[in-house]
DNA sequence: GGACCGCCTTGATCTGCATCAACTCCCGGT
DNA sequence: ACCGGGAGTTGATGCAGATCAAGGCGGTCC
């Protein structure tokens, strides 16, 4: 728990050669406000890692020298007391960016929820990168801004919202799709685990669960599996997600 | 409570003409970054504000047409539930700036806690001084991620903190010092309200109360009247916020 | 196929903080 | 000097969610 142990980043890192341009996340990420020809001179500064669950990508307290643009798969990101009470800050997915919000060293912890594939960048590259690419920089801006009102977001969730408030905003935060049956816009696919959702929500496992069995109970959702859900009152779970009855 | 209609900008504007050269405040804000030569034309775009306490600088749901820079004082910024409850999501001070990180309309309300002074700027104007000044945008950047980080930190406080380790962490948050007497860094003034810091914390008025009096028993901290202390024990402080006994 | 092991659910009890309720203090207005 | 009201403190009680405890349900490894 909590361990600061300098050791380099649990991926594979095999691969050297990277596609920029056949990159299926590349218009999700920032990478898309690059131009068609710049992108070799990416390819050059993009080191692709494999992730398996679990895996680290940045842990709290190492000398902070990369940046992670995810791929595919999902990443929790997340802070711990010292006592080990951990606050998951938040998730993260294809097309999202990690790291670049620190000093001299990482402020929080990073990992692999499931199979995940990421770039890697020296984080002077980056800085270089960004110098030489103004439409970069304005568009990492507005992702930062975008970033800091889903913190105020939830700061307001942590802060103020009961039980059933908080797991009713998490479930409608959620991506509402199936990637394999694209048309079914409320089934929800949750990779993480209850005791993620719960530190991500600040409350426990237990209050998780109960909560999501409420919701089945009244007929707002229906549970599918453990990792799996349908959203039948949409409607009611917006309200429910403000403290609106 | 939670008012959204469209006046203006509770704020005395008679003055026209702003003097970023001799701003006092232009140091501590991004205007710092700004070339002594350029300083003219921000003079152009700066609409100086005056507020009293309580005066609103943003609401909740107004169009986003401004963007301002605290220059004295201190400001509150919230959202609130549709029940009235309130989040402070931070305090503002000379130097902050206010009311970028949002869209078409803004998305939390902010207000003086004390008399106030702002430079307001029309966003579509800042936003072409952006792109006109590099140096700036990078500053800009450089502010985002630093509120991304204080933001994560806060959302450890408000999910995984016990009242106690946020009232602890508060107090070292807090500039550390009365402005009247430089030398004695353990003195703060606390020029919000125990509403307000219950609201930011996250706690109620009353349990921000107790656990000053607590603090004050255990003589970790003296309490020299309702807005003014001394830290008295700053390790002891410092242990107690992370939840070190 | 059986046994183990995470993960999840459900129930019983406990507790930290919220809520409700006085009361004090300070300050500003008349 | 008096009154009124907002802000703060302190005490008594209540409750939402934590903690403690006991199974259930799949997986996976021999």
């Amino acid at each position: 728990m909590f361990e600061l142990k300098a050791l380099p980043v649990e991926c594979d890192d095999r691969l050297r050669s990277t596609d920029c341009a056949g990159c299926g996340a590349r218009m999700l990420s920032v990478c898309g406000s690059i131009e068609e020809a710049d992108l070799g001179s990416l390819d050059a500064l993009a080191d692709p890692v494999t992730l398996e669950a679990g895996a680290a990508l940045i842990r709290q307290g190492d000398a902070a020298q990369h940046v992670f643009n995810i791929t595919a798969g999902s990443v929790r990101v997340y802070k711990l007391l010292s006592d080990g009470r951990r606050q998951i800050i938040g998730f993260l997915f294809a097309g999202d960016l990690l790291g670049l919000a620190t000093g001299e060293t990482y402020v929080f912890s990073a990992e692999a929820i499931e199979p995940t594939t990421a770039c890697r960048f020296r984080k002077s590259d980056y800085r270089a990168l960004i110098r030489d690419t103004p439409a970069l920089e304005a568009v990492l801006l507005e992702r930062a801004n975008h970033e800091l009102a889903a913190a105020q977001n939830h700061m307001l969730l942590l802060g103020r919202k009961t039980a059933i408030e908080r797991v009713a905003t998490f479930l409608l935060d959620q991506p509402a799709h199936d990637p394999a049956r694209p048309s079914l816009t409320d089934h929800i696919r949750l990779p993480m685990t209850r005791s993620e959702i719960a530190d991500y929500l600040g409350l426990t496992i237990e209050t998780v669960s109960r909560i999501l069995t409420r919701l089945k109970t009244m007929g707002v959702i229906r549970l599918l599996s453990p990792t799996e859900l349908q959203v039948r009152q949409p409607e009611r779970l917006r309200s429910l997600s403000d403290g609106g009855a």
